[in-house]
DNA sequence: CGGTGAGTTGACACCGGTCAAAGACCGTGG
DNA sequence: CCACGGTCTTTGACCGGTGTCAACTCACCG
């Protein structure tokens, strides 16, 4: 019998490559827990001995900062993907960031670390599987730090428009929320996205997005890369 | 018998709670290279089959940011350290990063790194201690990331010094190379540590430095963070 | 003694953050 | 149906940190 957590773990991306005999006994462990939006899977400094796996709608996992006044957004996990990944391989784990869910109903997967643990450390195409994901996910990391550094609002803003709009209309999220995922505060949003609009970059109505000029914004977006 | 490899391989932090008996066949493998200041283990896009042990000396891990004008430093690594611990646990990885000698004589030890992953993940010891490690390691770029976008060039610096010459004088490494530390240029660095010794909290004399007020140094570096 | 690289310093522009006020939107309850 | 309150958004004014450019000094070294 295949169960739905079995299914979930099968298509995750950590467990990509693993066989689903390898799987099977870590399904078993798992719990499904549903959340309402602004619910808090955790919060940072918590004790971690939970790995969760979003099954359906989202979860943002961020980090505050500037005592507690400005907040970072470090994913916004939505499903097949693990939240809290690295921090439950270790045990006694203290949680490096927040995580809370963003959408009403948000339901997670949530596996006991410890059994986790023995079972992909015991398993070499688990364990291989695992590593090559983090692996992953620190060179989104890098890259993304390195936006956040080096580049300017104009260029965070155009590439994410790009990376969420391309594919046509898409609802933004509130400028909070893209305050925190761009790495600065709600004001500047509203002034850029009104910058965007006047130069016709962009077409707005009611907080749904449409990209107007896609060529301008990847040359805005990627400008400073190409030497 | 315990070779010379075997005995880096032993204090390495990426294997620490691994068993001398798994480390063996590990450091059967490896084969040392002494390197000079400016040489390069690897740049950025390189395919990636070896993984780095630093021995002795450093090693600068950078990335090259706004079309080679500007570089960002992250992390020097001294003995004991990993070099490239990430990207060589996928295979056919391409180097996030580039990394160069910053003395002479820098020595590493080089592992295939297919031969590794193949050891790693069939060893349950090693697989945990790997990904533990990588866990710390994601953990110190998510404080330093948070540092570099949050906090002003007068806080790192102050955390900077802080950390590198709080228990006695400090050969302080050129401004260049501390801008690329500390995501700034070197003219910046130059005010700030000119401005530092103006308000009499360090002694510098030929670019050795010593911390006079290290109480209000740390209230600087860390003003931000609480409260 | 000239050359090279690093460090220092001033002037200046600009981005980004802050504060405050006003406007738009959306639910509730009268 | 409309008034109301709360939240989010927009906009203006202003300030300070940071980056850039350029000139100059200094140490070191042939």
């Amino acid at each position: 019998m295949t169960s739905r957590a079995q299914l979930l773990l099968s298509h995750a991306p950590v467990f990509q490559g693993a066989s689903s005999a390898d799987l099977r006994p870590l399904a078993a462990l798992g719990v499904f827990r549903v959340l309402r939006r602004g619910e808090h899977l955790f919060r940072m400094g918590d004790p971690l001995e939970t790995l969760f796996v979003v099954s359906s709608g989202s979860v943002r996992v961020y980090r505050l900062a500037r005592g507690g006044t400005r907040e970072l957004t470090l994913h916004v996990e939505g499903p097949r993907q693990l939240v809290a990944g690295l921090a439950a391989f270790q045990s006694q784990a203290m949680a490096p960031a927040s995580a809370v869910a963003l959408q009403t109903p948000t339901e997670v997967l949530c596996l006991p670390a410890a059994a986790v643990r023995e079972r992909v450390f015991g398993t070499p195409a688990l364990a291989g599987a695992v590593i090559a994901y983090f692996a992953r996910r620190q060179a989104e990391l890098l890259a993304r730090m390195e936006g956040l550094v080096f580049s300017e609002l104009g260029e965070r803003l155009a590439a994410y428009l790009l990376e969420h709009a391309a594919t046509g209309p898409y609802a933004l999220p509130t400028n909070s929320e893209l305050a925190a995922l761009l790495g600065t505060v709600p004001e500047l949003i509203s002034r850029k996205l009104g910058e965007f609009y006047r130069l016709n970059l962009i077409h707005l109505e009611r907080r749904t997005v449409r990209l107007s000029d896609p060529a301008e914004l990847a040359r805005l977006a990627g400008r400073n890369r190409e030497g």
